[in-house]
DNA sequence: TATGAATGAGGATTCATTCAT
DNA sequence: GATGAATGAATCCTCATTCAT
């Protein structure tokens, strides 16, 4: 019983539906494999989910690990495409495209069922090292690239003062990724009962903590934009 | 009942493997679930792994949940304990109070075999809710209050700027545990190869950036924005 | 959902099984818990003996011990309501419907696999407290209340002596439930060797006996004592 | 720890002790196989509730089976004796002594604990047909005979009718062991909710019922106990 | 003898996957 | 394509039995 909602191309239903099987398979599948864990997931739930029988997955996806790492596979453009429009696009002062970029992120990756990937992947990385090593390379890597090249910005524009580039990519993403694996775990268990203080002004106060101990040494006063170089 | 203490190595076999097996079982347990995840890790494997039958295994923990409740149990009195004496026999400036407990704590614990129970944690958190409210009060709850009474102090001592406790809590805490988990699930995985800066450094350079961040001495140009009250 | 009524034959053989598996199920399970016991049946057992694999028996029994209250159940609508309504579609003299009343459970439950029911919940009550309950409820109870209503009926019309009601019941009911014990425990076992007298004659017997016991009429002289042998 | 009663022999209560072990331990299986069945009785807890440990019951039976053994052959010995004793030094008329004999059955045997191994046997009879086989030769059998030959003295004493020995003396016992069977196993389970009538009254009934079905032709009046009202 | 730690075969139950319809 | 009945390998846990002390 599909909800033979509007009609977005003029396909009859059972057209639509057999084209949007597999999408819908993945958002099924992304939110138990986050709620629940892959372990813990039973490839029926997935398909009871999605509306259809447990057959029928199989015969979009041939295995459950090869549900999750489309499911990876799939979530993965959300997770960077974001940042690099963003920065690309952004000329004004580094600090504020770091700031705009983690809330952005956050809000759209982070908190958003997408950001339980991460989770799944910290959980089952050593069972799935194919899918690990993928995440790795399509997510991770790019991420902190992204974050390393900000940096040099800020640096290149004495916004920022010289530091380990890696090493400062770290400390700086850890809390983003800390706040989604903790909204996707501990936090959505208990139901109703927040278990720490609201994200939001976490990150505010990251932000804040992290712009301050990034700027360049004497802390200059409000050089909104260097007028040289 | 073999008087407990004095000279171990006097008992004889036996009973000194009885005293032993639940020290040698939870060791075991904490590898593998770290390793494996708690589902995925059978419970004979542990048995195997401590030396002894599956049978064996039950004689000292009823139930698989049950044991991972008992490495989260024995991994957690020391931690939290030995946090708060190095706190309070401390004598000297906040700062390097809050850099020497980061370092020791990464060093005992996040980059431990302990340290994996925060994985195993953040993946079955939902599938085992007492587990995670256990973990919750024992480990997550005080671990906080100990670094929020930092700032408390560092703030009544002026060494720190005024900050909102929880959050700043959060996003100093979060690198930590971050690495801990990263070392535990994608670095774990491919024996040899590390994939991201070591993280000595990455905790140098975080203890570096926090604690300019933190710091209460040159406050002159305003932030972005605000961190909330 | 293929219309259940009409010719089952017209089914595909598929679906044709799914509707015979429950009948199938409970009748291996009762074969199999009255000859070996409830606990000593695998569940496979069951499973193999209905012809179908272990998983399948859990398609539509959820445990084992669901599978017991479902044998009983089964095996008892039938049973009682019967016996009732034979009982009140019955004209002659009372005598007379408890004797064929009495033959015909023999027949049809005591002798027959259904009798062995008794023997299970003999041996298990005390396990399975719940499936004891349910089987008292709807079997015990219902079956003396049957008996009771005849000897009631005995006693109005004249035909029985005045007796407790409860206690007679116990003791006409005690030898055709015995009996059904014996058959399916002692003789059932070491097949080909009857045991004792053949079960349709005692039944006589008890019925000759007992109807002369309850009989109201010729209470005459007291010989207690013959004096001529 | 044994509570060092009145030492009934003048030996060391160790040594009594060992002495009075295979009776204990027979004391406690006996217990345990009537109230939760031979299969779910675990070898410990005998031991336990003879306050050995699971070790020595091995020391003196080499296996449960054997252990069942034991008990059943024990139990034999009140299980008939008692019958024949009184049965061979009576003199008066058969239906007193018949009605005292069962009387005396239930009260020593049918409501003791000894009762309790026909609801063992009935249980696991074909699981263990080689105790079946001993408990029908030596229990079973006998129990018949005894009751055959006072049938037979009745009638040639001219106080019964004639009858089918073997038949009669089926419909007479049934309702003895019912009882038992009964006490011991859904009587057993709800501890305080009595399920049936009085066992005592029951067995008055029985008797009143039978003596009369049993009498030389022309019944004889007041039976040897009033049925109570 | 007595103990109780250790064993491992055995049984209930789950669930990914297959395949006839 | 879709279905869902069927399968059986996999896994947790129990308990009779052994044996070093």
């Amino acid at each position: 019983m599909p909800p033979a909602t509007l009609s977005p191309t003029a396909l009859p239903a059972r057209q639509r539906r057999k084209e949007a099987r597999p999408q819908e398979l993945l958002e099924a599948a992304l939110a138990l494999f986050v709620e629940k864990g892959f372990a813990a997931t039973r490839s029926e739930e997935v398909a009871l989910r999605a509306g259809v029988s447990k057959g029928t997955l199989y015969l979009y996806y041939p295995s459950k690990e090869e549900l999750l790492k489309a499911v990876v596979r799939q979530n993965l453009s959300q997770l960077i495409a974001h940042g690099q429009v963003t920065a690309q696009s952004f000329d004004g002062p580094t600090p504020d495209l770091l700031a705009q970029l983690m809330r952005t992120w956050w809000e759209r990756v982070g908190s958003a069922p997408a950001g339980g990937i991460y989770k799944v992947m910290v959980a089952e990385s050593c069972n799935f090292p194919e899918v690990a090593r993928f995440f790795h390379q399509e997510v991770v890597l790019p991420g902190r690239q992204l974050i390393a090249s900000l940096l040099q910005r800020g640096m290149a524009r004495g916004e920022f003062r010289e530091l380990p580039l890696a090493e400062t990519t770290q400390a700086l993403v850890a809390p983003l990724v800390f706040m989604a694996l903790q909204k996707h775990s501990f936090d959505a268990c208990r139901a109703g009962a927040p278990v720490g203080p609201d994200p939001l002004r976490v990150l505010d106060t990251h932000i804040d903590l992290m712009l301050r101990g990034l700027a360049a040494v004497p802390p200059p006063s409000p050089p909104r934009r260097k007028p040289n170089r």
